[in-house]
DNA sequence: GCCAACGTTGGC
DNA sequence: GCCAACGTTGGC
């Protein structure tokens, strides 16, 4: 029997926005991730995220931007009805009920990291050092990490793998 | 607030 | 299909 292969993403979010302790007080902890205009990350909410995934959570666009927390997937993509409120933010004419056009998962908070994990801290690392989101211009606000640097994350921020249980 | 990097748009 | 102009992201 194929077991899914748990995948890990980073996403960014401006804390003035949508922070990881406003994550922590939505019902259940979860929140839709909606708003993301980008194709790229587009196509990694639609195709590539699944239920399970580990997510790091980065504020971005702050003095000191930083991975602050994790959550996981609690529902892979479906269409993101922000696109079709044209009173929202978010809203785009060119999407419809038959064409979304964008798509959005739902994340649940997990846990917030004792100190935030910095970018000069993560340059600093051997192995977070090669994150995607280090990459100067990098913007995309959905990326893949690797399981070598999720496992790195939670080291160092002294936290137990939330996906190991026990044993092992 | 500056500006580099990047994605998108639209004229041709 | 090219590419200049423009808007946005996001670190600094």
């Amino acid at each position: 029997m194929v077991k899914h292969q748990r995948h890990y993403w980073l996403m960014k979010s401006e804390p003035h926005c949508f922070s990881i302790d406003d994550l922590a007080a939505e019902p259940n902890q979860t929140a839709c991730w909606d708003g993301v205009r980008n194709y790229q990350a587009r196509n990694f909410l639609r195709d590539a995220i699944k239920v399970g995934d580990g997510v790091l959570f980065y504020h971005s666009n702050i003095a000191k931007p930083a991975i602050v927390g994790v959550a996981e997937v609690t529902r892979a993509g479906y269409p993101d009805h922000t696109a079709l409120d044209p009173n929202g933010d978010h809203f785009d004419p060119r999407a419809s009920e038959d064409n979304p056009i964008w798509y959005m998962v739902d994340v649940r908070f997990l846990a917030k990291l004792p100190v935030p994990l910095t970018r000069d801290f993560l340059a600093e690392h051997p192995v977070l050092a090669t994150m995607d989101v280090l990459r100067k211009g990098n913007r995309l606000s959905v990326q893949p990490v690797t399981e070598v640097q999720w496992q790195a994350v939670l080291q160092v921020a002294g936290l137990s793998d939330p996906f190991v249980t026990g044993g092992a």
